[in-house]
DNA sequence: CAATTTACCTGGGTGC
DNA sequence: TGCACCCAGGTAAATT
């Protein structure tokens, strides 16, 4: 699955291969992806250069003089660079042209999505999707103080406060459980009773486990292509998530997995007691 | 009202 | 071989 790192990678790939660049034609073979592509793309992108390429949270932003197109790669979305002669294959819904390369959408499950924010609907983090994420967690505002001060009346568990992306984005289901582990924090503590000392601790874990990730070049675990066509090769050598029964790397005790909200959650009972 | 929980979208993989 | 079922991320709706 597409998470923060992923996304990022994404966007660094794709970058070199966009930015400065004109689109000079657009293809929606599939129109309903999480929500519809929005009909007048074509007519909105037609003839305009892509000015930069952003992230927030797991949003991939092109930005337009005009507007940015929002790009979420869902659970089963990525992007590749092609020759724009290349025939799509399928679940390839959407193309973005640029002379003779295209920007091609792969998303079997159809929970991503491309939108279209002009920006006389003012600015873009405006947009209703923006609106309410957190803080980014490469944000010199993302600290322990942050954690403490935006959980006090937040009694759900640790894992599905930083799972609902509005304290701190871009922390997925997997890297959370990672995260937790690297900070000694068992999945379902009430966040509000966590201390400054260990959200610094948590802060720092978050931070590591997304830039490892990031550095590394993305997990593989499903769909994820390198923008220019490579498999990703970093497989995250996971501590816990994954590993039910399997014995955890620093103590060997055995890995426990539950649910959590719908999700698997994954700790070591020894390494995070509380 | 804010926080929390539940439902939902899709299709690949799995187990019967 | 077919098919019911599980699972995933993130949002909207429902509920507490």
């Amino acid at each position: 699955m597409p998470e923060l790192p992923e996304v990022e990678v994404t966007r660094r790939g794709i970058d070199p291969h966009v930015s400065g660049r004109v689109v000079t034609g657009v293809a929606v073979r599939q129109p309903m992806l999480r929500w519809p592509v929005p009909a007048d793309l074509a007519t909105q992108l037609q003839g305009r250069t892509v000015r930069a390429t952003a992230r927030r949270g797991k949003y991939l932003l092109l930005e337009f003089e005009h507007g940015h197109l929002l790009i979420h790669l869902g659970m089963s979305g990525s992007l590749r660079v092609l020759p724009a002669a290349t025939p799509p294959r399928l679940h390839e819904h959407v193309d973005l042209v640029f002379g003779e390369t295209v920007l091609r959408l792969h998303d079997p499950r159809r929970f991503g999505a491309v939108l279209w924010h002009p920006r006389e609907a003012g600015v873009l983090g405006t947009h209703a999707l923006l609106a309410g994420l957190g803080v980014e967690p490469f944000d010199p505002a993302f600290d322990a103080d942050h954690l403490y001060r935006q959980t006090r009346r937040r009694s759900a568990p640790i894992k599905q406060v930083l799972l609902a992306g509005d304290v701190v984005v871009g922390v997925g289901n997997i890297y959370c459980s990672e995260a937790l582990f690297r900070a000694r924090i068992r999945p379902t503590t009430s966040a509000r009773a966590i201390g400054r000392a260990r959200y610094a601790l948590l802060a720092e874990a978050i931070r590591a486990v997304l830039a490892e990730a990031i550095d590394k070049g993305g997990s593989t675990l499903r769909d994820f292509v390198r923008a220019d066509g490579a498999r990703g090769y970093f497989q995250l050598d996971y501590y816990v998530y994954d590993r039910a029964g399997e014995p955890c790397r620093v103590c060997a005790t055995a890995v426990r997995a539950l649910r959590q909200g719908q999700r698997s959650t994954f700790f070591c009972p020894q390494c995070q007691r509380r």
